[in-house]
RNA sequence: GCGGGAGUGCCGGAGCGGCCAAACGGGCAAGCUUGAGGUGCUUGUGGCUUAGUGCCUGCACAGGUUCGAUUCCUGUCUCCCGCACCA
C-alpha cells in the first residue's frame, strides 16, 4: 500500500472547504438552527497543545454532525483580545499590545485551520477591535441610563503584582485568579454592575437550562440566598438591625459583634476603648494570606457600649471582631455561642457566658459545660412562650412574633455582591464616561462613540499607562464645553465575553450591536462548550447580562446558553497538561508524525468527553491503527451486502447516532470499529460510504479524501447522516456470532489441552448439534473454518449416517454443539 | 467544615438491577507475515479443573434491601474538584 501523506491531504482539503465556502452560514427560516460554540479563547502566543485540541474538537465534531443531520449550523470563533498578558509582555519585552495580540491571534487560527474546525470564519470577532468594543460603551452608556452600572467607593480587592482591582470572582481565596498573588483590600472609586440586582433571577433561571449540575451549585452557591430575618437591637436608643437566619436561638443571645471594618464602628466605641478598637482596626486591615485565612482565630476586642436584647430586654455586650464581614447582612452579628460554632470559640476565649435556649432530645446540656456548640434542632428551653417546642418549627412562630411586634422582620439575603468591573489597566475597553468639575460625572454622548484606546501611551508608567495620555485625557464637557477629564479605567474583561456571542449572530453590524432578527434567529447558544473554571466568572455575568439586556429591550430571551458542556481536563504525567507544568504536547507534535485526524480520533476516543484523560503517546499509535484499517477497507469494497452485513450495518448506524447525541463520543468510534472489523473481508460501497460518513466528525480529512476517492464529487463534510433502517437490524445475527464464536471458543480449548497433553494436532472439527440449529451453524462453518484454519463438519445429532466414534453427539444442547476432533 | 464527583484487569476506560463483568483501546507474551526491523494478522493475558460446554475468586471496605447488585440503600476509608468565618 503507498504509504498516505496525511499532512497533504489535510492541507487539501481544508483549502478545498475554504474555496467553496462550504461552513459559511446564513439565516434561513426554513432550516432548523443549531448554535454550537466554544468559549473564545484568549489568544497567547503559544501553540495550541491537546488540552486545546480536545475542546475545540469536541464543538467541532457536534458541529459537523449537526451540520450532517440538517441543522442550519452556526459555529463561530474568535478572540478574546483584551487582558493584561498583552500589556505585561508590552512592559517587559516593549511589544505593544496590540501588535501581540494580533500577532497572537494571526498564529492561533493558523492552528485552529490546521485542526481542521469547520468554524464559519466569516464571523470572526475580536474584542479589542473597536467595531467590538465600541458596543461595550454602548452597552455601558445603557446600563448607566437604568442606573445597572454605577461608581462608588468601595473596599476593593487589590493586587499588587497586576497592580489593578479585582472582582470578587476574580478574587476567591483571596488571591489573585491571574498571578495567585495575595490580594489587599483597598479604598477605591470603583464602577460596578448591579447584578445583585438579579441575584433572584440568576437563581430561578437555573433550573430552566441543561447544564451540568455541579456548575449549577457553584452558582447556587456563589449566589448563596438564605431566608432568615432581620432584627433590631437597641444601642443607647438606636437601632441596629442584625441578619440571622436562626431567630430560634434568639433567647440565646449573649453578645453582639461587629466587624472591624464596619463604616459605622466609631459610634459604638465609648473613649475609655478608643484606642484599643483602633488598633485592632489596623490589625485586620493588614493583607491576609490564605493560610492566615483558613486557621485564623476569632479574635475582636469590646467596644465599651452594650445592646439591649429588644425580645428579653437583656443587657449584653458589644464587640468589635475580625470574623464579622462587613458585606454581608448589617455587618453585625447577634452571638449565640451555645448554638453557633463561632459565637462559641469567641464567647471561650473572651470568657463570655453562653446560654443554652436549645436542648438536645436525648441529653441536657448545661451553659457551663457545654464543650461546642450545639448547632442541631431540639427542643425550645429557657425562651419565653416557645419553650418546649421543636426549634426548627420555632423558627416562624418567633418571626411572626418579632415582626408583629415590630422589632424585626424576615428577610431574604444573597451572598453574591455587585460586579466590580472597572480596572486600572490600559488593554481594555476605555469607559465611556467624563468627569467635569461643573456637570460632575457625564456619560460620553452615543454618537461619540467609541472612545478609542489612544495608542501611544508610556507603557513604563508606574500607575496605569492610559494616564500618561494626554490627548485622552483632557477632553471638553459634552455638556458644558469646559475642561474636563476622561475616565481612565478600562472595563474588565469579563464584560467582553458577556455578549460576544450575540456578535456572533451580526458581527459586521457597523449601526447596531447587532441585529434583532438575527439574534432572534440564532439565539439562545444551543450547545455551549467550554471549561468549569468559568462556573463563577464568565458563565454568571453572560447570564446577568442577557437578562440586562432583555430587560432594555435588546433580546426577547434571558438564558444565553441552553445547554453547556464541561470537557474534562488533559492530563500528562499525573498532571494537567499546562505550559507551566512543561508536559504539553503539542498539536504540531501528533500532526506530524500521524496527521491532525489521529489526534482528534484519539482525544474522543480514549475516554468520555466531560471526563479529565491521560494522555498516552502508546494511545495515540491506536487511533492511527483505526485510521489506517478504514483506508485499507477500501480495497475490500464489493458485493452488495448481504442481510448480516446491513443488519450490522443499522445497528452501527443506530448506535453512532444515539451516542453521538448524548456525547457519548468512544461508543460512537467504537461501532464503527465494530464495523470495521467485522466487513474485513468484503463490503458493500454503500455501507463503505455509511462508515466514511459515521466517522466524520471525528476524523473530517481522511474521510473526505476516502470519499472522494470513491468518485463522489459532493463533500462529505455536507452530505446526510446515515439514518439507520431499523426494519433491517436482525439481532438474530448477533446472538449467533456470540454462540458460533462461543464454539470457537470451546475448540479452541480442546486445541490447547489435545496439544499439551497429548502432543496431537488436530486434523479435523466434527460438530453435532440439534437439527432445528443446523441451519444458523451451516452459515457459520465458513467463519469457524477460518479462525481454526482446519475443515469443520456439521451434522444433525440424530443423523444416522453421522461420524462420531467417540459419541459425543450426545452432548450437543441448545445452542451449544457437540464437538469431536480428529 | 460544607457541597459535588469518583474508587472495576498491568494501564486508559465500558457496563449502572438478572442475559455478559471487563466492551473498545493500550501494554505485555507467543505464533504467523517479513531477509531483519517496522507494519499487518492470529491467539493468550485472576486461580483451579477439564476433550471442552465447569467450579472458585473478583468491580475500595463492612453491612443491608432483593429470588438476584459492580449497578439501589447505610456506614467507613481513599482520591479528585469546588466553596469556605455568608450569621
Amino acid at each position: 500500500m503507498a504509504e498516505v501523506n496525511f499532512q497533504k491531504i489535510e492541507k487539501k482539503w481544508q483549502k478545498e472547504w475554504e474555496k467553496a465556502g462550504i461552513f459559511h452560514v446564513a439565516e434561513d427560516s426554513k432550516k432548523r438552527k443549531y448554535y454550537v460554540l466554544e468559549m473564545y479563547p484568549y489568544p497567547s502566543a503559544s501553540f495550541l497543545h491537546m488540552g486545546h485540541v480536545r475542546n475545540y474538537t469536541l464543538g467541532d465534531v457536534y458541529a459537523r454532525f449537526r451540520r450532517m443531520n440538517g441543522f442550519n449550523v452556526l459555529y463561530p470563533m474568535g478572540y478574546d483580545s483584551f487582558g493584561l498578558p498583552a500589556e505585561t509582555a508590552a512592559k517587559k519585552e516593549g511589544i505593544h499590545p496590540k501588535k501581540y495580540t494580533e500577532d497572537a491571534i494571526k498564529k492561533i487560527i493558523e492552528y485552529m485551520k490546521a485542526l481542521g474546525l469547520s468554524y464559519d470564519w466569516n464571523r470572526i470577532i475580536a474584542s479589542h477591535d473597536q467595531n467590538y468594543y465600541k458596543w461595550n460603551q454602548f452597552f455601558f452608556l445603557k446600563l448607566f441610563e437604568k442606573g445597572l452600572a454605577y461608581r462608588k467607593k468601595s473596599p476593593v480587592n487589590w493586587c499588587e503584582k497586576c497592580e489593578s482591582v479585582l472582582a470578587d470572582e476574580e478574587a476567591e481565596g483571596g488571591k489573585c485568579w491571574r498571578c495567585g498573588n495575595e490580594v489587599m483590600k483597598k479604598e477605591l472609586e470603583q464602577w460596578f454592575f448591579k447584578i445583585t440586582d438579579y441575584a433572584e433571577k440568576l437563581l430561578k433561571g437555573l433550573d430552566r437550562i441543561d447544564w451540568p449540575e455541579r456548575i449549577k451549585v457553584m452558582q447556587k452557591n456563589w449566589i448563596g440566598k438564605s431566608y432568615g430575618t432581620e432584627i433590631d437591637f437597641e444601642v443607647e436608643g438606636k437601632a441596629w438591625p442584625i441578619f440571622t437566619t436562626r431567630p430560634d436561638t434568639i433567647y440565646g443571645v449573649t453578645f453582639m459583634v461587629i466587624s472591624s471594618q464596619h463604616p459605622r464602628l466609631m459610634e459604638l466605641v465609648t473613649e475609655n476603648q478608643k484606642k484599643e478598637v483602633e488598633n485592632f482596626v489596623r490589625k485586620c486591615q493588614k493583607a491576609r494570606t490564605a493560610e492566615e485565612i483558613e486557621n485564623l482565630d476569632k479574635q475582636g476586642v469590646f467596644t465599651g457600649k452594650y445592646a439591649v436584647n429588644l425580645l428579653t430586654k437583656e443587657k449584653i455586650p458589644v464587640y468589635a471582631g475580625n470574623f464579622v464581614l462587613a458585606e454581608y447582612g448589617s455587618g453585625m452579628v447577634m452571638a449565640v455561642p451555645a448554638h453557633d460554632q463561632r459565637d462559641f470559640e469567641f464567647a471561650r476565649k473572651y470568657k463570655i457566658p453562653m446560654k443554652v435556649v436549645i436542648q438536645p432530645k436525648n441529653c441536657k446540656l448545661s451553659s457551663e459545660k457545654i464543650e461546642k456548640a450545639y448547632i442541631d434542632e431540639g427542643i425550645m428551653a429557657d425562651s419565653g412562650n416557645f419553650n418546649g417546642m421543636l426549634s426548627s418549627k420555632a423558627i416562624d412562630p418567633i418571626s411572626d412574633f418579632i415582626e408583629k411586634k415590630k422589632l424585626g422582620k424576615r428577610a431574604v439575603h444573597y451572598k453574591i455582591r455587585d460586579w466590580l468591573v472597572s480596572r486600572q489597566r490600559y488593554w481594555g475597553t476605555p469607559i465611556p464616561i467624563i468627569y467635569c468639575g461643573k456637570c460632575g460625572v457625564v456619560p460620553v454622548p452615543e454618537k461619540d462613540l467609541p472612545v478609542l484606546l489612544p495608542e501611544k501611551v508610556d507603557f513604563k508608567a508606574k500607575t496605569n499607562p492610559l494616564s500618561s495620555s494626554k490627548e485622552f485625557v483632557n477632553v471638553k464637557c459634552p455638556l458644558c464645553e469646559g475642561n474636563a477629564r476622561r475616565e481612565t479605567d478600562t472595563m474588565g474583561g469579563f464584560v467582553d465575553s458577556s455578549w460576544y456571542f450575540l456578535r456572533y449572530c451580526d458581527s459586521k453590524n457597523k449601526n447596531k450591536p447587532f441585529d434583532e432578527n438575527k439574534v432572534g434567529y440564532w439565539m439562545p447558544v444551543d450547545q455551549y462548550v467550554g471549561g468549569a473554571e468559568h462556573a463563577v466568572m464568565h458563565l454568571i455575568y453572560a447570564r446577568f447580562f442577557t437578562k440586562a439586556l432583555k430587560d432594555l429591550g435588546f433580546v426577547t430571551f434571558d438564558e444565553p446558553f441552553a445547554r453547556l458542556f464541561n470537557q474534562g481536563i488533559v492530563y500528562k504525567d499525573g498532571s494537567k497538561m499546562s505550559k507551566s507544568s512543561g508536559n504539553v504536547v503539542f498539536q504540531t507534535d501528533i500532526s506530524d508524525k500521524y496527521g491532525i485526524d489521529t489526534a482528534r480520533l484519539f482525544l474522543m476516543f480514549v475516554s468520555s468527553p466531560d471526563k479529565q484523560m491521560e494522555w498516552s503517546d502508546e494511545g495515540v499509535e491506536g487511533s492511527f491503527r483505526i485510521i489506517n484499517k478504514l483506508i485499507r477497507l477500501k480495497e475490500k469494497v464489493s458485493g452488495k451486502g448481504d442481510a448480516r452485513q446491513e443488519s450490522k450495518m443499522n445497528l452501527a448506524v443506530k448506535k453512532a447516532t444515539e451516542s453521538l447525541e448524548k456525547f457519548e463520543y468512544p461508543r460512537a468510534i467504537i461501532s464503527v470499529i465494530e464495523c470495521v472489523d467485522a466487513f474485513s473481508d468484503s463490503l458493500s460501497r454503500k455501507n463503505y460510504e455509511i462508515l466514511l460518513k459515521l466517522m466524520h466528525p471525528f476524523c473530517p480529512h481522511i474521510t473526505e479524501e476516502l470519499w472522494h476517492e470513491l468518485g463522489n464529487k459532493s463533500f462529505i463534510s455536507l452530505e446526510k447522516w446515515p439514518k439507520a433502517d431499523e426494519s433491517k437490524i436482525d439481532l438474530e445475527f448477533e446472538k449467533q456470532e456470540k454462540q458460533s464464536e462461543l464454539v470457537v471458543d470451546d475448540i479452541r480449548n480442546i486445541f490447547r489441552i489435545l496439544k499439551e497433553k497429548q502432543n496431537k494436532e488436530p486434523k479435523k472439527v466434527y460438530l453435532y448439534m440439534l437439527p432445528k440449529e443446523l441451519g444458523v451453524y451451516k452459515d457459520a462453518k465458513g467463519s469457524i473454518e477460518k479462525s481454526l484454519n482446519v475443515p469443520v463438519e456439521i451434522f444433525a445429532v440424530n443423523d444416522p449416517k453421522k461420524y462420531d466414534p467417540q459419541n459425543k453427539a450426545g452432548k450437543a444442547k441448545p445452542g451449544k454443539p457437540a464437538i469431536y476432533i480428529e
